[in-house]
DNA sequence: TGTTAGCACTCTCTATGTTCAAGTGCTAAC
DNA sequence: GTTAGCACTTGAACATAGAGAGTGCTAACA
């Protein structure tokens, strides 16, 4: 079977209803409101139609029909309309960013925050991956005891941070040495690179190999993502939405938005070719859960990775706000870090 | 009226009751299964006394009582018996810290880790207060960009960051031998000794003065806890408990633990010469929700403030376990550190 | 004076039945 | 292909009745 335009239409009148009432949408609704040349009659046809291509479900006979997740696949493949932001909500994302930034940690929560707040759904967010961050800055410090603090600086100001084993031999001094020499060794380097450092460097500087190889090891595990890289905002935003005076989706979902792990499973997983991504209910590839949708964009700018942002909510969510609210927030946000790109390239050229 | 033995008997069993089976407490089941001595018409009436006491109410009148807040107090101060952990559980615990712990924010979740895994609550932990940290070691790291990252490393092995502004004309060399200067200049004082460095210091290190002066700032700003420092473990956990079948109780407690602010307020304002705190419902000058009870201990070893950990659930708390469960963690947790500090001992004695 | 048996009372919970409105599916006519 | 009309299904809302639980009160008892 075919779907018609007047299939299309009807589809997505349907999918719009049900987004902003979360009630049952009935076929006299629809002739009356929205398709006054036909009859509800004619209508109900066409949803017994599309019910049968697998669009629409009923919860039972009387009660008007539902979009199935793969109606909303169709909506937001072919049939959603783009939005605009209200004037306010515009106002707000630049205000929210003209601030001083600071650093990427504050930025990726503010974006987290500004985001949740526009959409009024639950926002996550991942920071950059770090792979290819180049190694701008590397530093140990004693801690005493046999340990020492790793510290990194990568190029768009990631830190990560770690403590490693030295030996209980080794003074401050020695520890100094060591880590300007190291330091000198990476800088510039990207953290994928480092896993490719061969044996014949760790001979090189004999002198400080158990350092050497325990910074390599840590450097290395810097490549997923640790649970303060995931941040979640607004989680209580979830009861403006009437599904979730069902305790048991409740229950789903703090289920899942509990554990960061599962949370970076879900919103991190994705082809970085895509802008932006949307994932309906159980899919079988992805962990979301049945019930659940979750949206995200991936940011860059000036060919920098910035992290993925997006909300988790119900299926029945306002794609269109969501899509515009990140869409508007991914342009100020590069906005925000192309100026300071090319702030800098200008400092460059004064020099 | 007087609290006779017999009464604190009854209070004692209606509240063990209520705790273990969530079902309000007749007069019949305590004189059939406790109190075999009397009729459950002489318990009938001792219980219409605490009610007029103000430690039991009931919620209609065939219904049973239930204990009141002030009964769950003075079921804590009075009328508890100290339970003992099973083997399992002290099993975990063991092995819970038998692993090289590193540093003080993986200790931090483990630990809150344990408390949610044994006690079947959420737990909330936050780290030790910063205030009278001595700084170990402090370092700057260029980032470009006129920034530069100030990490500190103190005591306790807490580690702090902060990006703070150097002038741009600030070679990688200047900064580094700045970097020397002030660590020199702070190392082995404590956070809170920074606010009193005066101006004349500023002085004297005038070529640095500027690095300086937003060095103290970043210093002075670490009093207080960031959303990082407060841990929070097993939301999820409130589902096991029946007062979270009702909606509205789960609204409430997810806004409270959206927070970390609120968190951070909720367990971390009290009194450092208390071990264990319980908060039950609205005390007044607390922050806990009607519905809810905080038990928190703050942990210390060797005379070094550990932070605080604890739980937040139902008023209707297993308190018993959950305080049984605090100090065998403390117990545990002073071994560990206690034994970190003895070895730091003996390496000293060797050297 | 404290304890107890007995009983009326209150309240919840469940099952049951009834009615109402909403919405559909189907059929026959256009 | 469209439509009007109608029978059918279903859930929601409401009233009713009976069972069960637990209490408070009273009067009798030790």
């Amino acid at each position: 079977m075919k779907m018609s335009d007047r299939k299309k239409k009807i589809l997505q009148i349907v999918v719009d209803e049900y987004i902003n009432t979360a009630v049952p949408v009935s076929s006299k609704s629809i002739a009356e409101k929205h398709l006054t040349d036909v009859s509800s009659a004619t209508v109900r046809n066409e949803l017994a139609s599309l019910e049968e291509l697998g669009y629409l479900t009923q919860f039972h006979t009387s009660g008007g029909r539902v979009p199935s997740p793969q109606a909303y696949r169709f909506y937001i493949e072919e049939l959603m309309e783009k939005g605009n932001l209200s004037d306010n909500d515009l106002d707000y994302i630049e205000r929210a960013f003209s601030e001083k930034s600071g650093d990427v940690e504050h930025l990726i929560k503010n974006v987290s925050r500004v985001i949740s707040e526009l959409t009024d759904y639950t926002s996550v967010a991942i920071g950059p991956h770090t792979d290819e961050e180049k190694i701008r800055n590397l530093a140990l410090l004693a801690c005493g005891d046999g340990k020492a603090l790793l510290v990194i600086v990568t190029g768009s100001r990631i830190l990560r941070d770690s403590f490693i084993d030295i030996p209980e031999s080794m003074s401050d001094e020695e520890l100094s040495n060591a880590s300007h020499v190291i330091s000198k060794l990476f800088e510039g380097k990207a953290l994928s690179e480092v896993k490719e450092v061969g044996a014949e460097v760790l001979d090189e500087f004999s002198q400080y190999r158990q350092v050497m190889s325990e910074v390599i090891d840590a450097l290395k595990s810097y490549t997923r993502p640790r649970d303060e890289d995931v941040v979640l905002t607004g989680a209580d935003k979830i009861f403006k939405h009437p599904e979730y005076e069902d305790i048991d989706n409740v229950k789903n979902f703090l289920t899942v938005i509990s554990s960061k792990d599962r949370l970076a499973e879900i919103i991190g997983d994705e082809d970085d070719e895509i802008q932006i991504n949307v994932k309906i209910g159980s899919t079988g590839d992805a962990e979301v859960p049945d019930d659940c949708s979750v949206v995200t964009a991936t940011y860059s700018a000036g060919g920098k990775n910035l992290g993925t942002y997006g909300v988790i909510g119900p299926i029945r969510m306002d794609y269109t706000k969501v899509i515009t609210v990140l869409e508007n927030v991914g342009k100020a946000l590069e906005e925000l870090v192309g100026n300071k790109l090319k702030d800098k390239k200008d400092d460059t050229k004064h020099e």
